[in-house]
DNA sequence: GCATATTTGTCCGTATGTATA
DNA sequence: CTATACATACGGACAAATATG
């Protein structure tokens, strides 16, 4: 009764945590027979979670070449946080406070707060970004939030290529508990001014990284 | 030289526009071996095909069930529309009046008010959701864009299942031309405004006729 | 409720074309 | 330029799940 997934969405899975974790480097290539031996499955099989990745945007699919795991370039990186921005600015501005969401929200600041006293920073960057995906989902609607999920992982990608994830998430924490503290105020129009300013420092600051990396 | 793209890639063109023409039946299931046959290609590859489909929204899997093609229900319409709102709104308050996706914009409604002297619903109505499609253009964001094609393909769907495309489309053609109007003069806050009653109208309309069909 | 036929899920072998060392 | 490696695509096979009579 445990397995009711197609074997293509299970291994989709595995390899998206592989991406994010950073256990896949950007631009490697992934080769059918090596890779579906290590998975051990079929290679039929794993050509279809390859499909299925490539529609998320985390792997590449070139002619007779094979797929490769995405490089995130500064243009997708502006066209991510264009995404974002839309999102969850849309979401907060007409954001109801008491909306079930507010209470994700607000779970992700304070475990956030925590994870930091403990200097636990892999944790602080998890709760940050499920704060943001309760942001979106202020907007009641699923594809929307399907639509964030997918982006997001793609953006998780390029901070798996920044070292000192610290700096990446630790000063975004009060900014969270602001924003969140104006939605439950119902104040929800600065709350998504707010998101801006965040939304575009964030931006900046993962910019930056990357230029430092590309020398 | 002119066969860049996967095989997976192009059987799933040609599945999604025998999907938005009507071709296939919403609901209707689609058998891997007669499917494979009509297209002339190997199973494996057509499962590939459904893969990407699925993704889009356009077909449902159900375990070791097969593949149908997805039923429009209220709930999807509805949050379609709250996706619509999101994007088009999003992106005509940001909007540059001087925009090329304006010129689609201009092109669309000049060529929706050619067909509709012709009583070409069908182009009408293409006309329309180019239209639409170009006011996503303006946030220029790929991913926006991409994402807006994959929802509206979904929404044509629905679309299918009504008659009467006239009642469907024909009285939003001024409405158009008035949001685009706006966007010229760059008011672009009331064409944002102006773009939230043309969707609650035509939400408000699918909605209609879609209950009408369900008894 | 049961036996049977159909269909999906998955794997393997292999031929062909393309890219690269 | 040749040789090799690999992706692409096909067809066949069989078990498991499902639908059918």
């Amino acid at each position: 009764m445990t397995e009711p997934l197609p074997l293509a969405d299970r291994v989709a899975k595995d390899i998206r945590d592989l991406l994010i974790t950073g256990a896949l480097a950007p631009g490697q290539r992934l080769s059918e027979a090596a890779f579906s031996e290590r998975l051990d499955i079929s290679r039929n099989s794993l050509r279809e979670a390859f499909r299925l990745l490539t529609k998320d945007g985390l792997l590449r699919h070139e002619a007779n070449r094979g797929v490769f795991v995405s490089v995130p370039s500064t243009d997708s990186i502006i066209d991510i946080y264009r995404v974002r921005r839309m999102l969850e600015c849309g979401a907060l501005r007409q954001a109801w406070p008491k909306h079930p969401a507010v209470a994700v929200m607000r779970g992700a600041v304070e475990h956030a707060r925590k994870q930091h006293d403990l200097a636990d920073w892999r944790e602080v960057g998890s709760a940050n970004m499920k704060f943001h995906a309760a942001v979106v989902d202020l907007s009641d609607s699923s594809r929307l939030s399907d639509f964030y999920a997918r982006v997001a992982a793609e953006l998780r990608l390029s901070f798996g290529l920044l070292k000192d994830p610290e700096q990446l998430h630790s000063p975004f924490v009060d900014m969270n508990a602001q924003i969140l503290e104006l939605v439950e105020k119902g104040e929800v129009v600065e709350a998504a001014s707010q998101m801006e300013l965040y939304l575009n420092l964030s931006e900046r600051t993962v910019l930056k990284a990357l230029e430092r990396i590309a020398r």
